[in-house]
DNA sequence: CCCCCCCC
């Protein structure tokens, strides 16, 4: 169609509508209302008159006093008003009672009345096409048969405040829009949230939500406040309902993976009646991901999972970064891959899960994490699933309580009560020269078990640039000023940070490494600064310091690469962390040990 | 009208 006139009308709040005047060519009609979603169109000077546009879904509306407008959901501009240059052919005003044949193809759609049949009246026609689109719906009687709406199963005295002729066309999510209010959908809640309590500047109050599936898509619902007291113990994870009269709004495509470009809010007529048939609409479907290939995908990937709970931890609080206290709680699932991996539960979820019987627990769009090697979180938008209804769960169970059981599985993640053993690149002091480890393009990384003989206290401190993420060594410019040259500055203060060089032996060889700010602070029991005062006030405490650190032993992770200085090469070797030894770690050590030398 | 996805 081309567009003849475009104006903007008077609108109380909101974002401007559009009202535009379109033409076949024959005929010129001016009841279209552009959905706002397009606004950026004329606004970016694309939707101009004369310009040709093909109108690929719209939404029509008849208003009270009969009239009826045509909301474009979604246009593109085929050619510009300069390609086109004018007004194509001598279109005359559309009359649609003078011409009824054009717009209504079908006897199907003769009289108005029966496009808005009611589930209650049992009318089979269910789902109006749009009259613009002039093609059938996607929705099929013979795929949706009137008997699913029977009567009996929805009871237009449940649905809050409707009167029966108010009643509306049950349509499929992905036919809901802003700018129609008249609608019933029918669908399965595929996750619920708790209830949470918020409080801001704009004032406090409480809201659920859920996300509810059809054939045709997704789409999010909030209650807020009354309607949480309403709906949120009628509102089940899996079953399915009969909504009516939520609010239609842009969806936030920041806050939900939720596939739809609107979201629901609840109010006051807003009903939701159970519906005990939940045929045709489908369950939750998930792409599980056997264990064993977690560790093949990326970092952050949204994934399905599904395992035997082999074990659990205590629920356990922890504050966050922003002070907030939460609970969580770790479960190891198990599959028949025969690999494990960590799944952390978060607030309520982490508080109601129950371990005991070792149940199937499946996870719905849970991250994967890089932590511990290869671990998983559930995230506010993730369903977790204690024994699923799914074949797969039967057959998790069964292989578990036949072998899995006593499967002498591997976890793809790391914990410290296992001493990150799994993954440890033991070695000896001695190997580092034998291997000559670190001599090729990449650094490499081993732990091993050593005994501090020896830090060199001198030097082990310099004073540093005092800005947060400068390191650099600051100059004393000796008039109370000390200069950075990383920052061009000069600065009244500086903090101290450590850089020490200490001498590790094991049983077979000695090493020199080097132990920066954080690794140094471990080692010595002490932090930088307290190290930069003792050194000033108490000599003798510093020195205390490091005879103390000397002659123990630790698991050191090291970084090992060879440099090369003007022609001189040689192994350096940086200590990345500090760990206590304890009783399975030296074992694991040693057995790794045993195992090479066997070899 | 919320919008938090965390911790080791």
């Amino acid at each position: 169609m081309q567009l003849l006139n475009i104006r903007q009308i008077p609108s109380a709040a909101g974002p401007p509508r559009y009202r535009l005047m379109m033409s076949d060519g024959q005929h010129s009609w001016s009841s279209f209302l552009l959905a706002t979603q397009l606004n950026h169109l004329p606004e970016d000077n694309l939707l101009v008159p004369n310009c040709v546009c093909k109108v690929k879904k719209t939404v029509t509306n008849t208003l009270s006093d009969g009239r009826t407008v045509v909301i474009v959901m979604d246009m593109d501009v085929l050619q510009s008003a300069d390609e086109i240059g004018g007004k194509i052919g001598n279109p005359t005003p559309y009359d649609k009672d003078a011409s009824p044949s054009k717009f209504q193809p079908s006897p199907m759609k003769a009289s108005p009345s029966k496009f808005q049949p009611s589930p209650m009246k049992g009318s089979p026609s269910k789902f109006q096409p749009s009259p613009m689109k002039g093609s059938p719906s996607k929705f099929s009687p013979s795929k949706f048969s009137p008997s699913k709406f029977s009567p009996s199963k929805f009871s237009p005295s449940k649905a809050g405040s409707s009167s029966p002729d108010s009643s509306t066309k049950v349509i499929s999510i992905a036919q809901l829009n802003p700018y129609q209010s008249k609608w019933t959908i029918r669908a399965r809640v595929t996750n619920k949230s708790s209830i949470r309590n918020w409080s801001n500047s704009k004032g406090e109050g409480k809201l659920f939500s859920f996300e509810i599936l059809d054939e045709s898509g997704e789409i999010r619902i909030t209650a807020f406040n009354k309607e949480v007291d309403k709906f949120y113990t009628l509102v089940e994870q899996g079953k399915v309902y009969y909504i009516t009269k939520g609010t239609l709004k842009a969806a936030n495509k920041q806050y939900t993976t939720v596939k739809n470009d609107y979201e629901m809010t609840l109010h006051a007529h807003s009903s939701i009646v159970p519906c005990d048939d939940g045929q045709g609409i489908p369950a939750v479907h998930c792409d599980f991901v056997p264990i064993a290939e977690l560790e093949n995908r990326d970092k952050d990937a949204i994934i399905d999972v599904i395992g035997v709970c082999k074990s659990a931890d205590d629920v356990s609080r922890i504050t966050t970064k922003t002070s907030r206290e939460v609970s969580k709680r770790a479960l190891n699932l198990i599959d028949t891959t025969g690999k494990e991996v960590a799944v952390t539960l978060w607030g309520e979820e982490a508080e109601k899960f129950d371990a005991s019987g070792q149940p199937v627990v499946a996870v719905k769009g849970a991250r994967l994490s890089d932590f511990g090697g290869r671990s998983l979180s559930a995230l506010f938008s993730s369903t977790v699933m204690v024994n699923p209804d799914i074949p797969e769960a039967f057959r998790l169970r069964a292989w578990f309580d036949r072998e899995g059981y006593a499967a002498n599985s591997q976890s793809l993640t790391e914990t410290r009560s296992m001493g990150s053993g799994a993954r440890m690149n033991w070695k000896a002091l001695s190997d580092i020269k034998d291997e000559e480890m670190g001599h090729g393009e990449k650094a490499e990384y081993f732990s091993c078990v050593a005994t501090v003989v020896y830090t060199r206290k001198e030097n082990c401190l310099y004073p540093a640039c005092p800005s947060a993420d400068c390191n650099k060594k600051v100059i004393d410019q000796n008039n109370g000023l000390y200069r950075c040259e990383k920052c061009n500055r000069e600065y009244p203060n500086f903090k101290y940070r450590l850089l020490l060089s200490a001498n590790l032996a094991d049983f077979g060889d000695n090493q020199w490494v080097t132990f920066f700010q954080e690794t140094a602070e471990v080692l010595l029991g002490q932090s930088a600064e307290t190290l930069g005062e003792l050194r000033e006030t108490d000599e003798a405490a510093f020195d205390r310091v490091f005879q103390e650190a000397n002659f123990t032993t630790h698991i050191f992770k090291n970084r090992v690469k060879l440099e090369t200085y003007n022609d001189e090469s040689r192994v350096k070797v940086t200590v990345m962390e500090v760990q206590p030894v304890d009783h399975r770690d030296y074992s694991r050590r040693l057995l790794s040990n045993i195992r090479r030398l066997a070899r």
